[in-house]
Order: C-alpha cells, then structure tokens, then sequence
DNA sequence: GTGGTCTAGACCACC
DNA sequence: GTGGTCTAGACCACG
C-alpha cells in the first residue's frame, strides 16, 4: 500500500485515502478478502492522525467497500452495491457528465477520448466478463 | 438560462453553477461570444445570494471559460485551453480514472458502461472534429 | 428537541443522538424541512463534544434521513430510500426476529405482544396510508 | 446447533452467538433441558475463539437464560424472567420502537410492517398461550 | 455563524 | 494489537 496523500489538495485526506483504496480494488491490486494496512501503520505511512484513516475506513465500510473484523484488521469486502439501480445509474452519470464536460474544455474531442477511455479502461476491472451485469 | 440548484448537495453552490454553465458550453446550449445574465439575475433566479453567483463567474474568468467586460456584460470566451497538454491530459485521466473506479463499485461492466458512455455522448460537443485533438 | 444522552450506556452517544433523531422523524415530531438544532447547540444541550453530534448528523445524511445546508445548517430530509429494496426488507427482518425473540423471553405470548404493537404503532407515522407501500 | 458467525458482521461475535441460541429457543428449537454444546465444541463449529464462545455462554447464564451445571454440561434454563414486569415492559417496548421507526425509514407503511409481522411471528414461540401472560 | 476537517491524546471493547 | 469512541481545541470553506 504505498501511496501518498496531499493535504494542500481540496479534496479532504480522507476522502483520498477512500479514492485510492476503492480504486486500487477496481483495478484488481487488490482483491475480496484482503487485508488492509492497520489504521495505525497506513497514518503512519501517510503522516496523518489515525483518526483520519480510522474515518476513511469507516466510511468505506459503510458502503459495503470493506469489512472490519473487531481485533483482527480490516479487509476488502465481497463486491455487491446495496444502492438501488437508479441510485448507481445516477451516480455513474454524474461521473460521467462530469467528465464530459471537463474533455470538451480541455480541448478533446469525440475520438481522441474514446481512444483515451479504451486504454484507461484496460487497467480496470470493469472490463472482462468476470462481474455480472449493471 | 433555465436551471436549478439544490443547497441540500453535498456540492457547494458556487461550484453547481460553474459546473452547470460549463456544461451547458459543453453541450453547445452555450457558445462563445453569447452573453451570460447578469450576477444579480442569475442570483435572483436560483434564490441565491449574489456573492455565491459572482465567485462562480470569478473563477470561471480564471479558468478562462468565461470573460467579463466592465460595464458591457459577461460572455462565454472562445475556447482556448490555457493548461499545458500534459495537465490537460492529467486532469481529464483523473475524472476518467473516478468515473471507471464507480462504474466498477456500482456494478457495471464494460459492455453496459460503454454503452452508458455512447449514449450519453450524443448530446455533447465533444463529438465530431469541430475543435482540435486533444 | 428536548432529549438527553446517557454516556453509561453500551450504545454510543452519537448512536443514541442518531437514533433519537430517527425516532422523532418517524412519530411526526420532527418533518421534512424542519430545521434541526445546530451542532454547537445541541452538544452544548446534550453536554457531549461537538463533534459527537457531528458526527451523528453526518452519518444521517449520508442515510438520507437529513440534508445539510453549508453556512445555513442541518434540516430533516425528504424521505426517499436509498437502500435496494430487499436490503431495506432485510433490515426490517432483523430487527423484526431480535424483537420476537426478545418478547418470547421476557414472557410475552401472541396476544400481549400484537396488543402492544397495535398500541405502539399509533404514535407512529408508520400508520395511516400517507406513506407509499414498502 | 448447526448455525454460522459472521466475523465482518459490525455486532460482536460473542453477541452473536448470545442471539442465535435466544432465537433458537424463542423459535422452539431448544427447549428447556436440552442440552448445548459444550463451548469448545462449538467453538470449533463456528471457528472462532472458544473464549468468545466461553463469554456468550456465561453472559446467557447471567441472563438466566441456559443454566451450566459443573462437571456435567450446559442446559436451556426453564423460562422465568428474572427482571421485573416494568422493566421487562420497556426492553419489549425499546425494541418495538426501534421497529417501528426503521420500518418507517425503509417505506414500510401499516399493512406492509404487519403483514411481515404477522407472517414471521408463526415461527415463533410467542404464539399460543403457552406461556404466562406479560 | 454554519458544518467539515484534522490533530493529539485518552480510554475501551474485542479477539 | 485491532478498530471504535470521545474530548479538546484549532482552522477552514461556505453563504
């Protein structure tokens, strides 16, 4: 789990520790059942509070990301949305129209970022068939 | 410029608005040259407080996005990227990145997420080669 | 919003606030739009640490049962199930079994126990048909 | 005693097994006099650490609920509800409001809450008149 | 003035 | 040793 954390960003510490962590198990590095750093030695390797970590891991167990098992550590949880089909598709929108929006401005048009999304793609687990279907 | 803002959003309100005209620039609902309503009616129309509605076009100016002439109005700008290529293409990676971490969370594959994708595509600018590679 | 917390107890102090606040909402003390006391308020009421309530207020929102407004404050949101539909059945069956199983050994029969419940759901909104079927 | 613990459940093992062998007797499933398994047996059933198993059992025997006899085994204790009335009352009635107003925040409306309520309580015990009224 | 974040440090339940 | 809770106190973004 090496990984660093920016506190100048906007984006709050936690919420990137949750950013990194949910996308290191959609790019497959890690896997259902794995274990995560303890809260303690992940702030020590980031040079935060564990409190932050501590908050980070919770929110994402609240999501059905990971699971905690009192006095033993924290692990990647089997994947299966508890959100309702539209809550996901609006949520998958958002992402989407966002980014949209911010290729159009960046000057990239319909093919080069197709061409970009394809090969981005690769490195994630959303390609394949090995997940069942939206 | 009929839209709404929703103050209950996670999203603070300045950035709803921004978001909103850039993508309505995006969507070609906005072009350059076509005149923005002033910070007081836009304010008036959304029920928000000017200032809020003024720090939106503030920082779209700084982006580039918009331009304001003193005295005359505010206009969408001619689209001109002012980042370096390499940030361009940083940034838009990083909501790519995002946007394939959720899908992957909420339960999409490959075949229904580009579908998502096409389909949402259409109703952007960034189809066809009216501006230039990425 | 008259209520105390008791710190002795095994359930958590911003447990008990959550829970509090769900109840209320769900009697018709507390309806969609009404203004909840402010963090600073009701810890000083409660005598606990902002941040408990804080945190109570968050995890909330992140439910969907409040929605807070930056700078305006905290408000009792519309009721809208996130969760999927047997999840939301899944939770009503535990708390469901935990009761039964609970009223069997504090020696409640049939009868006594629907007599309580009918009694007891009149305080709740849950009766009427003003809500939509589950 | 052919039941699982689940370790990433957010209540604590030893809580677990408490429940499940309450249920099983509110169900009907253990009568009084039966005899359970002893703890580390089920320890090694449910993979856990026979002291969890250990603090289940003597937290049930506080309760009065299973009754150890030295040198010889553990046995389902005969009903008798050690608390008084009142305060048998209002553990029924804490849990019955916890029911109703989660029923209340998952959709369920009147009918919906008791026809589920009525459909679970045949598999329970606390139906008949078996038992001493409240 | 509102809520949100972060730190530092303490204590506790669980296994 | 693991995560969870709470406190006290500071700072920040928002409207």
């Amino acid at each position: 789990m090496l990984f660093t954390v920016d506190p100048s960003r906007s984006e709050a510490v936690y919420a990137q520790v949750m950013h990194e962590i949910r996308q290191r198990i959609a790019r497959g590095l890690l896997n259902a059942g794995d274990r995560l750093p303890t809260v303690r030695d992940l702030a020590q390797t980031l040079v935060v509070n564990p409190n932050t970590v501590g908050k980070a891991y919770q929110l994402l167990e609240s999501e059905g990301v990971i699971s905690t098992r009192r006095g033993v550590g924290t692990f990647v949880a089997d994947v299966s949305p508890k959100l309702s089909l539209s809550a996901r598709r609006e949520r998958v929108n958002e992402l989407l129209d966002r980014l949209l929006t911010e290729a159009y401005h960046m000057g990239f048009n319909q093919d080069s970022l197709m061409d970009t999304i394809e090969k981005r793609m690769k490195s994630f687990q959303t390609s394949g068939s090995r997940r069942r279907g939206q």
